[in-house]
Order: C-alpha cells, then structure tokens, then sequence
DNA sequence: TTCACCTACCTAGAATCTTTAGGTATATAT
DNA sequence: ATATATACCTAAAGATTCTAGGTAGGTGAA
C-alpha cells in the first residue's frame, strides 16, 4: 500500500476524471476506484461522500437520483462544464507537479 | 502555483531527499525549495520546522548547532541511515503513485 | 542611533482532509 | 431469523498545512 500522506490530495482529481467517463453514484465510484487500482487505492467512504459534497458545493458536479427495481435508490454524479474546465486544468498542474517533483528527487521517470 | 492540495504529502520527502544531498539548516531548506523550483513550491516555516521535529521525533534525522561569526547560529539537520532506508521506500512509493495515477487520469507522461 | 530589513529559530490556532466507526435502509440467500 | 451486499450518510478524532504571529542577532542607510 502506499503512503497515506502521498495519496492524499488527488482524489478530487481523481473523482473528476472518472465522472468525465460517465455518470456513476458513489458506491460505484470506491469499487470502481479499487477495482481499477488492483485494489491500491482504496477509497474510503468517509472521505468520498464529503468530497463529493464539497465538489457539487463548487458547482464542479451535480447531482440526480434514479430508482432501481431492486435494492436501494442511486444518486449518480454528473461532471458540469464548469467542472471539465477544473479537471482541465488540475491534470496540467498534476503533471507539471511530477515533473518537477521528480526533477527534485533526482530521477528522470 | 500550485493547488495546495496536490503539494499535500510529498514535503517530508523532499526534505529528506535534500538532506541525503548535503546537511541543512531550516531556513536554508525554504530557501533552496524555493530556488530549485523557481519558486513555484514555497515551503511555509510553519510548516517545515514541525515538520523537520516530527522526522527527527521519528529518528530519520537529527540536528547539530553551528555557531556563526556573524549572525544566528544555525541549527543543521543531517539524515539517519534510518532516514535513508526510508527515503529509498518512499521514492520508490512515489514512483509506484505516479505511474498509477497517470494510468487512471489517463496518460503516458 | 534609529529604523528597516534580513537571517534564523519557534509556536498557537484555524482550516482542511482523511480515517474511524459508526448509523439507516433495501434486497437476497441460507 | 440472520448474514451479506448494496447504497446512502455523519460525527469525532487524527494529521497536516497555513496564517500569523513572536524572539533575537546582525547589517546598512539616513
């Protein structure tokens, strides 16, 4: 497992780009972030559900519910184009990031 | 500059990784943060003398006093071999986060 | 010699984020 | 009945960072 102090901070990032695939609810996002890692990262609810609070709060996504024939309702996120933007731009800052932390720790990967 | 968030986590590796170079002093590492980014990451004193205790606490560095002819005497931290053993993890770590995180956002850089 | 500024150390409190550790409810399988 | 899985949620604790100071020695200009 990583580092939890590494991890911390992308997740946002993260969210971002998995709802600019498409449309999911949350559940599905720990799962599908887990399942996607191998398991590495493992999202933890009691992160995701404020995160994504705050993230709606921002305008960066919204919300919609959807009844299921069976088992309990679904709220599934929707990126907003004021959201695609920041995503935009936070994956331009995440690369210039790794370049230059990885120029400071002296590798070239 | 960068989102505070996304600095969040990597300044302990940083610092290590500085004093695996050559032994310093506090203020001598906000500074040389500072140059060897174009001051792009501005180590913050509050956060980088806790910092520098909490790593010394832990036995990855420890410090030494250097009086000076002129000025303020300098309190320099050199890293442990235990600081080093860790500092190779965390690298590799850092590496490991990277290349998964460019994979899930989508990219080869 | 007074004032501003730089060096060099430090911390308390606020803010933010994550984890821990629960809770609620629906549906299925044993 | 009971366990398990889905699916939502939050309060409190823990960790880290920033804000916004403080202390002190030395330098340079007016």
């Amino acid at each position: 497992m990583f580092n939890r102090e590494l991890v911390k901070g992308s997740t946002s990032l993260l969210v971002l780009q998995l709802l600019n695939e498409r449309d999911m609810y949350g559940y599905e996002l720990v799962k599908e972030i887990g399942r996607r890692s191998n398991q590495l990262l493992q999202m933890k609810e009691g992160s995701l559900y404020p995160g994504l609070h705050k993230l709606e709060k921002q305008e960066y996504i919204e919300h919609y519910w959807q009844e299921q024939s069976k088992g309990p309702a679904r709220k599934y996120y929707r990126i907003t184009p004021e959201g695609k933007k920041i995503l935009a731009e936070r994956t331009s800052e995440w690369h210039r990031y790794v370049r230059l932390m990885n120029h400071l720790i002296g590798s070239s990967e």
